[in-house]
DNA sequence: TGTACATCAGTGAACGCGCGTTCACTGATGTAC
DNA sequence: TGTACATCAGTGAACGCGCGTTCACTGATGTAC
C-alpha cells in the first residue's frame, strides 16, 4: 500500500473537523469544497472520494461540531457546574472564536433550512447535549430538568448570536453580561 | 413623466419590504437579486438605479425588518405588556413564519459576518427596541432594566432559532413552551 | 528473482450553473421654441 | 399647434467569477506467477 492502513479514515476525519470549524465560522454557504481540501494541502477532486455530496459534509460536520461541544460542556460542567458553564459560554473567548465554539449560535439557524432528514440528525445530536446538561441541574422530575436546560441553551445562544452581530462592543458585553446575571440568579433560585 | 411623481420611491420601498421578508426566510445569500426583482415583476438590470449594491440593500433591508418587529412589538406591549410579547414571541405561528418575523433567530449570525460599519447599524436599530421592552419592565434604574430586556431577547431569539432548526416536532414545541415558562416565571419573580 | 497486472487515494482539467454587476438601449412623457 | 429634444425608470444581453460536481488519469505500492 502506498499509505498506511488508516490513512484515508485519518483524511476522512481530517476533513470533517477543519470543515466543522469552517462551517462555524464562515457558515455552510461560506465555506466552498476546493478552498477547504486546498487548506488541508488536498486537491478538490479527492472530495468526493470521502462524501457522497456537499450536504453529507454538513450532516457530518454537524455531529462532530455537537460532540465537540458536548466534550467541553463536559469538561466545564465536571468541573464548575453550571455555572462554570455557563461563565465559559458567555466569554469574550466564546464570542470571538465562532470557530471553536458551539454550533447553536453559528449554525442553528442555517440547520432550520435544511432538509427534514438533517434536521432530525441536528436534534438527536442536541438533545445529548439537553440531557447532559439537565443531568446536572436541580428539578423534580426529568422533564423538568429538560426543560430547564432548553431555557439555558435558548438564552445562552441567542445571547452570543446578538452579541457577535451587534458591532458596538459595549452592547455585546451587555448582552453577554446581563445573559450570564440573569442565568445565575435563575440557578440560584432553583 | 412616465410614472407618477413618487413611483420611483414607492419601487424602492417594495424591493427594500419583499427582501427584508426574503432575506428572512432564506438568508442574505440565499436570495438572488434577480429573482428578487422577479418576483416584483421586475428586471434585475434596474437593481442598480436604487441601491449601490446588495450590500446596500442589506442594510436597508434590515432597518426595514427592524422597524416592523419594532411595531409588531409596541402592539403587543401595548396591548398585553411583555407576556403578551413572549406568548407570540414563542408561538407556532411565528416559529413557522420566519419571513414576517423577528430579525434576530433569522439574520443575526449573517449579520455577526459582515462589515463593522452594518453591525454597528444593526446595533442602533437592536437598542431601540431594547429600550421599548425596556420601558416595560420593572427595575430601580434604566441600566437594570435594559439588562432584563437584553436577557429576554437572548432567550427568545435563541429559543426560536433552535426550534426552527429541530426537525422533531416535539422537540420544537418543548423549546417553545420552556422558554415561554421560564420567562413567565422569571417576569412574576421581578 | 523478475515481470505484468491490480489496487486505490489523490490529482487537476473540464462541465454547467447561478451569482453580482455593467451598460447601451427603450419608450413614454414633459419641455422648449 | 407642431416638431425636436431632454428626462429617466426600467430592460435585457453580456461580463467575469466561484461554485459543486464529474471523470480520465497518476503513481506508489502490493500481489500473482
Amino acid at each position: 500500500m502506498r499509505y498506511e492502513e488508516d490513512h484515508k479514515e485519518k483524511t476522512h476525519a481530517k476533513i470533517v473537523e477543519r470543515a466543522s470549524q469552517e462551517f462555524r465560522e464562515h457558515g455552510f454557504e461560506g465555506v466552498g469544497i476546493a478552498k477547504l481540501m486546498a487548506k488541508l494541502g488536498l486537491s478538490h477532486g479527492g472530495f468526493y472520494a470521502h462524501f457522497e455530496d456537499k450536504e453529507d459534509l454538513k450532516d457530518q460536520a454537524m455531529e462532530h461540531a455537537f460532540g465537540e461541544s458536548f466534550e467541553i460542556a463536559s469538561d466545564a460542567l465536571r468541573r464548575g457546574g453550571v455555572l462554570a458553564y455557563v461563565e465559559h459560554y458567555t466569554s469574550d473567548l466564546h464570542k470571538d472564536h465562532p470557530g471553536y465554539g458551539c454550533v447553536l449560535p453559528t449554525l442553528s439557524t442555517e440547520e432550520g433550512r435544511r432538509s427534514p432528514e438533517s434536521r432530525a440528525k441536528f436534534a438527536r445530536k442536541f438533545q445529548e447535549s439537553v440531557d447532559l446538561l439537565a443531568e446536572h441541574l436541580p428539578g423534580d422530575t426529568p422533564e423538568v430538568k429538560r426543560g430547564r436546560a432548553l431555557f439555558i441553551f435558548s438564552a445562552l445562544s441567542g445571547s452570543v448570536a446578538i452579541a457577535r452581530a451587534a458591532g458596538d462592543p459595549l452592547l455585546s458585553a451587555a448582552i453577554l453580561r446581563s445573559t450570564r446575571e440573569q442565568l445565575t440568579q435563575f440557578l440560584r433560585g432553583l
